[in-house]
Formats: C-alpha cells, structure tokens, sequence
DNA sequence: GTCGACCGAAGTGTATACAATTTTGCTTTT
DNA sequence: AAAAGCAAAATTGTATACACTTCGGTCGAC
C-alpha cells in the first residue's frame, strides 16, 4: 500500500500551503487537483487525509478539504508542549552527550547560517525545526524524534508566517549558546537556554490575522 | 469528507486489535474486510490507512496490511518521552491546581478501581492510560492531551497484552498518591511520585513474544 | 531429489462510474 | 428590492472495474 505518488502530491501540496502559495481558508477541490496532477481523485484524497493527518488542511464532510488557519491558542498549546518536552529532552541529552553528537549538531547549524544569509526562507524554516529534531535523533530515540517533528510541523503554518529574518538569526544564535552549554556538560544551563528559546521564539510570532482564498492553478504553476 | 462509516471499522478494528482477537502479525485483506463490514473496499482502505497512523497496523507496499508487533525498543522509546514529557505536564499542573480538578481526578480514578475490581480489562487499560490524559485535558491544552493519547494508544498493543490485575492495582494505587501530592500542592513529590509510576509500568511490561496469524471473521466474530 | 522458471489465483493500486449532497443562480413572492 | 424557494451544476462519498504485483504450486531441467 502507499505508493510514492501521493507522497509527491503530499510533498507539493504541503510546500505550496508552507510557503503560503495556498493561504489559510483555501479550497482544495478534488477535481481540480486530480487534474492538475494528472491523476485520479483517488490518489488525491489519499493526500488530502494525509495532510489532514499533519494538521495542514481541515476536512469538512461533504464540503471539502481547506488549508488550515492554525488558531493562536494552538501555537501556544504547541509551545507549552515543547517547552515541556524539549527541556527534558536537554537535559537527557547532556547527560549522554558525546563529541560527535556536538560535531554533528554543530555542523547542522552551519546549514542553518547558510540558509538564513542566503535568504531562503522555506529552508530556513525547516532547517530551525530540524536542529531539534535532530537532538532527538542523536539520542537514538526514534519517538521522540517524530513526536517532535509533528508538533513542529504543526505549527510550522504559523512560524514560516511570521518569522523574520532577524528572528531567524537570533534562532541560530541561541542553538549555539544551547551547543556550548551541552559541550560543557551543563545541563541544567542547557535546560535553561532551551527554554527560554522556545519563549523567545513563541514570542517572536506576530499573530495577525491574514486573509484566504487563492487559485489553486496559480498557486502550484 | 470523512464520514462515519469509517470511523465504524476503524473502532471495530482497533477493539479486536487491543483485545487480542487479531494477533500481532495477523494479516487484514481488504476484500475479506469488506465483506465481513458489507462495504466496499474504498472504505476499508480509508480505515486501514487510519489504522496505520495510529501504529495499530502496518501497511507494506503491494503486500496488505498486517497487525503490528511493536518492538520493545518502541515501547520503551514511548516511555522514554512519556517521562519527559508527563513529569513536567506533573509540575505545570501543580502550579494551577484547582479542588475541581482533584474532584474530576478522583472521580476518574473511582472508575478505574471499578474497571479493575470487575475484571474488565480492556475498560481498566483504556481508564489507567485515560488518567493521564485527563490531567492534560484538566489543565485546558488540547495538544498535550492529544498527544498523550497518541502515545498511550502508541503502546496500548504491549501495555494490553502484559498488564496482570495486579499491576493494575498497583497503577490506580500511584494515582491516588500522586493526586494526593497534587492536593498538597506538593509540586517536587507529584513529579518524582509520576516519574516513578512510569517507571513502574514500563517494568512491569514483561516483553514476551507471541505467535501471529489468526482468522479475521473469527475474530470479528 | 532439489532448484528454478512459469502459470494461475489472489490481492493490492488506480481509475472510473454512479449516488448523494452541497452550492449556485435564477425565479418567484411579498 | 430583498428574501425565500427551487432546479441545475458542481462536488463529495461510495462502489465497481480493470491493471499490475505478489504468492503458491506444478512442471521441467539438471
């Protein structure tokens, strides 16, 4: 089962609604998009529920598929999660850490540099979600690691939306004093310094409000 | 989208999952599904593919679907977050107890004590993993609690198939001292006391394996 | 006697057809 | 002119048809 088709229609769906190509409230019709791809509306809804699995779009019975507008108490509620999460994690993290854990996430973050000078903002985005994820993944804790990347998924509508590129550079900064921390083994300075980074970054969404509808054919070129 | 056709099997399924009808490794042909539910397989396939997001099944390509035998390294994986992630939902809740809560917690844990003393237990599984995420809903974040149950149902296979009655017992018995500490406001002894209940459970999981196979129309009986 | 290839049955993957529901725009009524 | 009603069009929900892959077994070669 799950061929690799809907996963393309996944992967291009969910970067034309992450990079707000589709906006927040957009219909997402069957047809339309069977055609676009070149399919049938069978491999369309397979993505359709799967991105509504991700949080990306609602499904509404016998209405329709729409990209999601993420409420603002959500974001916190993700934020709240992290927070709680994500600072055990750290703490886990720098009571097993080794050199090459701190060689691999240090190397991450030169990726990190790299997108956010660059400019590419999608990259950016992800690359920020990824440092932790990959905190996880060098913990050898596969759970965690997915638990992690859907939360970040999750409200990666309302981080891509928001986030400025000064924002973005503060981000990286702040996952190097978490690295130095972890190097010098202070976890409860790691713990910290993870913390009041998901403060700052829950802080730094701007939470307007925007508004929806788009052309589909537009928005996929 | 998304009717309630589907959800039917999916709940069907997973009872006949968790209760053991349906042996890990069993495999779930779609026509025979159909069949056995009067539906085509279009809404079999939605299940099934529900069924896989939520790990009660695993689906292969071009080979079907097949119950899934969660690995230990899994289960402990899960146990490994839920500490992480439920000692700090622990002190969050501390900090804003209210006496309605503690009631709505101890009404909770009167039923399971109810669901134990009776045998039911698929019931009193359901309610000890329920407890937990009723702490979550207490506490007013929808995504803590959601994805508490996702990991709770994550592991609800080995849970099921390892708890003896008396281990039970013994769970309902920590909830009661960790509410305790709760009403204490006793933040410190409530994280350390749910800390070490989650230890507790995960000990007590002897992590046996079984043989697969079974009959389906058997099973759904 | 064992290994390998081929053939048929069974099962999954995708497309299409049909039924049921919602949406839309026009007509009618007040 | 605004609102309500109705019918046609569009869209979703479900079933079926067909293509393609996998699985089992038999037959033949070595």
């Amino acid at each position: 089962m799950e061929t690799s088709t809907t996963h393309h229609i996944v992967e291009s769906l969910t970067r034309a609604i992450v990079e707000h190509r589709l906006l927040p409230g957009s219909k997402l019709a069957e047809q339309k998009l069977a055609d676009h791809f070149g399919v049938s509306r069978t491999l369309v809804r397979q993505a359709l529920f799967q991105l509504s699995q991700n949080r990306l779009i609602r499904l509404e019975p016998a209405r329709g598929a729409f990209v999601a507008a993420p409420s603002v108490e959500e974001a916190q509620q993700v934020f709240a999660v992290r927070r709680m999460l994500e600072a055990e994690m750290t703490r886990a993290f720098a009571k097993q850490v080794s050199s090459e854990q701190i060689t691999a996430l240090k190397e991450h973050i030169k990726q990190e540099r790299e997108a956010v000078t660059q400019g590419d903002i999608t990259g950016r985005t992800e690359l920020l979600g990824d440092f932790h994820v990959r905190m996880a993944e060098l913990m050898h804790n596969d759970v965690l690691a997915q638990v992690l990347g859907e939360l970040i998924s999750r409200c990666a509508l309302i981080t891509l939306m928001y986030q400025s590129r000064n924002e973005a550079e503060h981000s990286t900064d702040e996952h190097v004093t978490i690295v130095a921390a972890l190097e010098a083994k202070d976890s409860d300075l790691a713990v910290r310094l993870m913390h009041e980074h998901l403060l700052h970054v829950e802080a730094s969404l701007t939470f307007d409000r925007k508004v929806p509808t788009q052309d589909i054919a537009m928005a996929l070129s």
